[in-house]
DNA sequence: TGTACATCAGTGAACGCGCGTTCACTGATGTAC
DNA sequence: TGTACATCAGTGAACGCGCGTTCACTGATGTAC
């Protein structure tokens, strides 16, 4: 049971993670600075280290706040389609994934994008938290399997003994009871997601295309059969 | 004919986006200072006045180069195949993307990671550079298409109306003579080598897969059987 | 219920640092006659 | 070939700025008896 004073101190860093959102919006996240985010709530800099022990250590709580919220993004897109509707579902995490990034382009850039000058993630601190962004892709290859429905495309049907080594390693590091094909589908669905995705936010394609959405629905329905999961 | 004064002064110039860009391999493209690049060549910082008016020109620069860099090295992987191998020079092209990336890790983070914060490209001439590289994908996709050995398997054969719509206007602005098509195919091409790419370069993928080069030739080989071409 | 004490939030001044850019300048390198 | 002048490269001091972090502190909020 928290008290009256940790539930408040709580309120507070959330505050403080909400103004750094904020700031990185405006500015990028690269130029997050603790500074800023004192003065728009009207603080003294100092005043924040009651609450993160320095500057890396708040850029990390972003970090695995971002992962997560994505992850609530891929999980809620699945869970508004049927339980049996399994292409459905992964359709449609294929498109919250780039909505949840154009919805959040500072936290895709903060995650995605050039790591800050400086700062080096603790991995064993964000690690879970991108799995679980991962983990809604694999279970919604894992559940067509399971399923009989996941018939990947030739090319993705037998990897490379180099590579099936890799993707074996993988699942076990991972405690993974999907088998391998369905891993390399999964890594695969998340590239193709994630190539058209960084091209967009990061204003690479617009000159070409000035509107993505239907190249990027497009290439959803193409990781689709790739899957060999139907619509419909 | 240039003075020998004007010879000097290219050479000086050269030699401050040099220190530029191993600065940017030191400490990342967002810290990039002109400070420290005449710090390191053993020059006061307004020194640097005489060659570029100001930081963002510098940038720009860099950015030009950095596209005139991977736009060569793909040429180059495409030219060392046979000029009738089509299929073995888009592999070699793709191939070449990442291995682009991985010798040039700050200069691919110029161009497609984060934008740095408080800087704005110019894209009328950065755009330029852009297209050379792509130009050099969708060159391999026409000359394929032109000799008939182009064959877009059926997820990518028939862009749906809206995208065709997109296609075209690009390929009109562009003034490209390659089908749609061919112009889909190569945005596909393009998106998914750089999925990957960007996810092994900034770190995403090591904690599943910690070696990702059999995962990447995988994709490559994939991307050649969504084009319908076949290696041999 | 009231008092004594401990805990915590936040302040204000200061630290040392690095940044881009300007300015008036010195000295060397080139050019014109 | 020598001299007078113009051009350019680079300097050193200064500008105003923002940064992360430390420190000793005040005042408010809670806790124990």
């Amino acid at each position: 049971m928290p008290t009256r004073r940790e539930r408040k101190h709580e309120a507070a860093r959330a505050e403080i993670l909400d103004t750094a959102r904020k700031q990185m919006a405006e500015h990028g996240a690269a130029a997050l600075s603790l500074r800023a985010i004192a003065r728009e709530m009207q603080l003294t800099a100092p005043a924040l280290y009651r609450y993160f022990p320095n500057r890396d250590e708040l850029v990390t709580a972003l970090i695995v706040e971002a992962y997560n919220s994505l992850a609530d993004a891929l999980g809620a897109a699945r869970e508004a389609q049927p339980a049996d509707a399994l292409a459905a579902r992964l359709f449609a995490i294929g498109l919250a994934y780039r909505d949840w990034a154009l919805a959040h382009p500072q936290d895709y850039a903060l995650i995605f994008g050039t790591p800050i000058p400086g700062y080096h993630a603790p991995e064993e601190r964000t690690n879970p938290a991108a799995k679980r962004a991962m983990d809604v892709l694999i279970d919604a290859l894992m559940t067509a399997w399971q399923a009989g429905q996941l018939d990947p495309a030739p090319e993705y049907g037998k990897p490379a003994p180099a590579l099936q080594k890799q993707l074996a390693a993988w699942k076990k590091n991972y405690g993974y009871t999907a088998p391998t094909q369905a891993l390399h589908l999964a890594l695969v669905c998340w590239s193709r997601l994630h190539g058209l995705t960084s091209l967009e936010l990061f204003h690479q394609i617009q000159p070409m295309v000035a509107a993505p959405a239907d190249l990027y629905r497009a290439e959803v329905a193409a990781l689709l059969t790739s899957a060999g999961l139907e619509l419909e």
